[in-house]
DNA sequence: TCTTGACCTTCCCATGATGGGAAGCCCTAT
DNA sequence: ATAGGGCTTCCCATCATGGGAAGGTCAAGA
């Protein structure tokens, strides 16, 4: 198939499939002729797997490295999971930092009448010195 | 005082300061001879709220916005609860994003073994077709 | 057989906020 | 006067993604 059935089966954008063609992740063949890229039945699958991983928010290069782990039938599970627990951390810290912000705002929006007058003490702070 | 004071002060680093400056955040004078940026405590002022807004997590449209309200003695403290929920809003559906992917990868990281053995349920996720 | 329209190709550019680095100017202390 | 540190502008890179232009290919219908 093309490119675009490729893509509407994997619910990845024809652009993002010529991207990772780009970076090595999927090559798929072409048509001798026309210089179509073929999507088979294993480009297919290699493309639900991406599109997995894209939607945990793994990044390219961790797809890269799962792309090779699944490929190699004699790795350790444990070295899928450091990669998984590595990217848990990430989002764990990505999620902190995400709490203290909202926690920091809501303190402040609570403070602020929110009506007319133009005191406001969410303004107040960000314009107090350190 | 020159940039590198600023950026200092402010805790912002002097490219970033410049790069507020290019998209109209902050303009100081320039000394006549040498074109170079001086910031008074005005400016230094304006720098603060910026940091301030920046590490809150404002974006820079935003914090043009959020400066413009400053700047307004009269505008009414709706209006800044207003951009403000907003981001908190924005801030909360990217925790919940965050917070789904971290749920099934604990899930699937606590489903595999994590030891020598090849077979491992992340993987295999992975792999499943949809 | 020819045309039309949908699809494909490559190439360039843009995003947002940030950093790196080069080439060259300015100022101050020795 | 010279050295060194700070300043300037300019260009490039990040990461994953989309937009769009110019042009090639293919299949269906007249």
């Amino acid at each position: 198939m093309n490119i675009g059935e490729a893509a509407r089966l994997s619910g990845l954008s024809a652009k993002m499939i010529r991207y990772y063609e780009e970076i090595g992740l999927i090559v798929p063949d072409r048509t001798p002729g026309s210089q179509y890229r073929v999507y088979g039945t294993h480009d297919l699958h290699r493309l639900g797997f991406i599109r997995r991983a894209r939607d945990l928010g793994f990044s390219v290069e961790q797809m890269r490295t799962l792309l090779a782990l699944w490929q190699d039938r004699d790795r350790a599970s444990a070295d899928v999971k450091a990669v998984a627990l590595a990217h848990i951390a990430e989002l764990e810290r990505k999620q902190a930092a995400i709490a203290a912000m909202t926690k920091t705002l809501k303190d402040l929006v609570s403070a602020c009448h929110g009506d007319a007058r133009p005191d406001c003490p969410i303004i107040e702070d960000f314009a107090a010195g350190p």
